[in-house]
DNA sequence: GAGTTTGTTGCAAATGATTCTCAAATGAAA
DNA sequence: TTTCATTTGAGAATCATTTGCAACAAACTC
């Protein structure tokens, strides 16, 4: 059994809860995936195996308590995901214009913000920086145009 | 006319809009409000104005882009925002047991993500660090129960 | 000023991501 | 095998947000 599955039936156990062959076949996609991923776009790849979409939405806030994968940046409407075990905490850099998402390295500020923490007592699950603004392709072309 | 009214105005003339009696309003509401809100509780503040929840979904974006207020935390499927004239930016840190909010400085952080914003060539519109997790009520009550 | 263009608004209807309901399936344990 | 709690797919329901539209309003044009 891979790492994170091995991860997951451990919490799943300590809820009373079953890893089920949907609950690992959301598992093993959310992992496949290498990009942000939305229920719908983890759903496309594993609809064939009769997984439906509501399993997914239900097996989505398992993953996030489990600490096996975290949400990214909402877009259109949609929450996205990825998978974290064996990834760098990093920001994410949203541009307004043409969505792109960039990703920059975030432990220069992790001390900053575990030391918070503890003067806050704050039981810590998720980090999420999100800067929202014009890449420099599209700042570029605001530019142009004017 | 007031600071944030006068900023406002010439935003949106710069985009061929209007400061209409709806739009002061909306804005003027925001800036009553000194509590993060969404679209229905600054709604509920003006409606008796004739003033349409349809208008404050429409001008929420406006005061995005101009600057003016900023997304906040995501709670219970509604947006909530804040504004932001006058105040320092400040993480937000979210129990996930009761949902409280609480507020740090953010200052620290800015020198470094205004270095990389130069790095990556990237024009910044909004920062928001949120930290989700158990506040230190809630992380004493978890113990307590077990 | 009358007519025209362009942006605005309230209202009601539409949209669409997410959640819920429910009856059938599953599975661990006894 | 019987039991009993958990899980699931399918479809319906929810509900924040968006949109279409007809009436308005201010700014121009002549
Ligand atoms: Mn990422
Ligand atoms: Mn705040
Ligand atoms: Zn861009
Ligand atoms: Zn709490």
């Amino acid at each position: 059994m891979i790492d994170h599955e091995v991860q997951f039936k451990r919490f799943l156990q300590k809820q009373g809860l079953k890893l089920t062959p949907s609950r690992a076949r959301i598992l093993e996609a959310a992992f496949t995936m290498h990009e942000h991923f939305d229920a719908e776009k983890l759903h496309d790849l594993i609809k064939a195996d009769n997984v439906s979409l509501a399993t997914v939405y239900r097996t989505l806030p398992l993953l996030l308590e489990a600490g096996l994968i975290s949400r990214t940046v909402r877009i259109g409407g949609r929450d996205r995901f990825e998978h974290i075990l064996g990834h760098p905490r990093h920001a994410h850099w949203l541009c307004e214009n043409c969505q792109a998402v960039i990703e920059t390295d975030l432990s220069a500020l992790q001390s900053a913000i575990t030391k918070e923490a503890k003067a806050l007592k704050f039981d810590i699950q998720q980090i999420s920086l999100n800067i929202t603004g014009l890449c420099w392709k599209c700042k570029d072309s605001a530019n142009d145009s004017q």
